[in-house]
DNA sequence: ACAGGACATCTGGCATACAATCCTGCCGCA
DNA sequence: TGCGGCAGGATTGTATGCCAGATGTCCTGT
């Protein structure tokens, strides 16, 4: 794969660390109420403070940390109701993306989405969530691109931390993966087709079944 | 005022440098299309380079500038069509605030809509646009307390810089204040009144208006 | 006259040094 | 023994210096 020397070349080391930390930060590697510093983490990731400093603030914006003044940097805690009131949020951005994709969206992307929702499909009935979470960003990506709306891709990638965290330490407990891939797969079909009515509707399916299993979650 | 001493003391460097960058970005005072360097806002300003930097990057992401690698940051340009995508986004987002306002508003919140409302109208009277504005910037920071969605305030802060833009350079030509006064006034009196029907559908009017108006600007 | 290239200059990317502030723990005193 | 204050360390906030990359210009060769 040519295009794969990217982690070398390609961005900056703000960008570098920023994708460093998010990882770490949405893996658990980095735990809820973890309190680091810039320092530190410079000395971890081999990148001066400057970029470190820079992708902190662009993670504390996404609400994936806190910047105590002169104590350090807090890996915020989870907070259930503060996941709801996101999905509160999510919902009319995504419904918003899933109406627009589906009438602006290329011959192109709709193949794309297709394909998609077949490999959902197969990757589920597989019980492949590795293979299903890949799908699912490749999906995100998608979607934001081709409601050719940015402020609606970055309205929502500000939301996108916190989401990716949440479903990482709750999708083994949580609701059936062939569920989730069949509303995804929804998505996607509708889109493909052009029919936004459909599309939100199964948006609306979708975040309806994330907010339960985010109820939920409050009993664990 | 005793609050007034925040232009001095209050917040950090960066935060001052964003404040007089956002004002003289919306204000027309640095114009689209003018490229600028961190060197010379840095002298400008007489604010160090990082603080410029970072204050830069907050607005890079509002869409007020764009950073030309190793060339200079650029004032963006007007673009109607991207004032309409925004406009999509900032409609969903302002009616799901109202709503929540309506119903999560506190007893001294609500009191304080009505003020706003009655405020608004009288100046709309007297037409008096620059307390118009301030009463704005009021109400939008109310909404966003009110609404009691960190993600939703957040998320239209994005858009907010673009919108104080284009209303600054419009509103003298545009739809008339007392329009404007009398939509933002009944969007304030039905979130004081608990009526979140009401506080949508008078969010929808007002966006209405505004994409009209918005529409209209492609002429001149 | 024109094309092409070398170079001077300006820019942001990044590292690093310094300053201000906050916490912690110790020591002295009542 | 308890409390108050002070000192030291740790952390972010800010300034500045250095470097690589991009751009425009001017000189040279044809």
């Amino acid at each position: 794969m040519v295009a794969e020397t990217r982690k070398d070349a390609d961005r900056s080391l703000t960008d570098r660390a920023y994708v460093a930390l998010e990882e770490m930060i949405c893996t658990l590697r980095l735990e809820p109420g973890e309190v680091l510093s810039e320092g530190a983490l410079s000395e971890t990731l081999q990148i001066g403070r400057t970029p470190v400093r820079e992708a902190l603030q662009r993670l504390a914006r996404e609400g994936l940390v806190t910047v105590l003044p002169r104590r350090g940097v807090l890996v915020s805690d989870f907070n259930v109701k503060k996941q709801l009131r996101m999905l509160e949020v999510r919902r009319e951005l995504e419904r918003l993306m899933a109406r627009s994709a589906a009438v602006r969206a290329t011959t192109e992307e709709r193949e794309r989405f297709v394909a998609i929702a077949g490999a959902m499909q197969e990757s589920a009935g597989a019980g492949d969530d590795i293979r299903f979470m890949r799908l699912d960003h490749e999906f995100n990506v998608l979607v934001s691109q081709a409601n050719r709306n940015e402020f609606a891709s970055e309205a929502i990638s500000l939301m996108a931390g916190l989401s990716r965290r949440f479903w990482f330490m709750h999708h083994r407990n949580a609701g059936d993966l062939s569920t989730i891939a069949r509303l995804h797969a929804d998505i996607a079909s509708a889109i493909a087709a052009g029919d936004g009515t459909a599309a939100v509707a199964a948006s609306d399916e979708l975040l309806e079944y994330i907010e339960a299993i985010t109820r939920a979650a409050v009993d664990w």
